[in-house]
DNA sequence: CAGATATCAGACTAACTGATATTT
DNA sequence: CAAATATCAGTTGGTCTGATATCT
């Protein structure tokens, strides 16, 4: 351990730029890999968060997946066109809508499922089942992590993000 | 371990989830922290790959980072004109350049690698040193995973990656 | 002349900005 | 009328495509 550098001589001595380039390669993947379907990571996400917190109005759904409020209305086109969620205005509140997903969103939905558990196993290959294991269960805690979501915050606010 | 579901039922049950919205986040960061020096992400591996390697072609630069012909070229012209590299004809053969970092570069450099360093420390926090460690290694060995990088290369030359 | 290197103009995509209609 | 929800037109930024100039 003492032999690492004060100042590391690589971009793969940071943590931060691993994340960055894995990231950047991860999504790729996922894009093409659901790619067959359609549908792109964006789509995916919010079908995902329908399935788990049921039917929400548009900017809910929105802040809740970081999704710029003019970002998400073409993605639900994309969605309704494809029959896999639908738009129903909230009686109670008009201005609202009530967004949810269709019984072929489900179905679309579990065969996205699929697929990413599949795609995790290929990106995975090289790595023992103990390996896998640490590795998301570190990730997710970190994705978890109050820091990191502060930070993440300050930025975006800094950064003209005055709608999130 | 037998009470995960056969197919998962959030995103963040998805390893290759976690890497795509981490890395989002990572991105994010990192650009806001080395915004101060008028850099990017992009300019920062540049010129860490130049004090790594040397000298270079710049073709050659762009297929080491996966950098498109194109954008290389106005990457470059950035880190000229702000004086941190510097393109020189190859006198051997003049259709190339040896592109190299200058010693303003390596100054802005170091800077960089210190701020990255910081970085880590912020966005790691929650973390305890051994998961830390345990972290930078797993994702060290999948950036460096011969599964993942062809897999990777098998999209890029699918969506019409010709160049690469 | 074929191939390699670098560049450039235009196309394309994806996201954001500011303004707008509707409803509370 | 002020605030909230959703939408839309227009702008911007980033990357890629195809063509071009130079050199081997």
């Amino acid at each position: 351990m003492s032999e690492a550098p004060l100042v590391p001589g690589t971009v793969a001595e940071h943590t931060i730029c691993l994340l960055v380039k894995l990231g950047q390669v991860a999504f790729r993947i996922a894009e093409d890999g659901i790619g067959g379907t359609g549908l792109r990571v964006r789509h995916y996400s919010v079908l995902q968060a329908l399935a788990d917190n049921g039917a929400m109005p548009q900017l809910a759904l929105g802040s809740f997946l970081r999704i710029d409020p003019a970002t998400m209305v073409t993605s639900l086109d994309d969605l309704e066109r494809a029959g896999y969620a639908e738009r129903t205005r909230d009686p109670q509140d008009r201005r609202r809508y009530a967004v949810d997903i269709t019984a072929e969103g489900r179905t679309v939905l579990a065969r996205l499922n699929r697929t990413l558990v599949d795609l995790d196993g290929e990106i995975l290959a090289d790595l023992g089942a103990t390996e896998r294991q640490s590795l998301h269960v570190l990730l997710d805690s970190l994705a978890g992590s109050p820091a990191l979501t502060s930070l993440f915050d300050t930025v975006r606010e800094q950064n003209g993000g005055k709608r999130a």
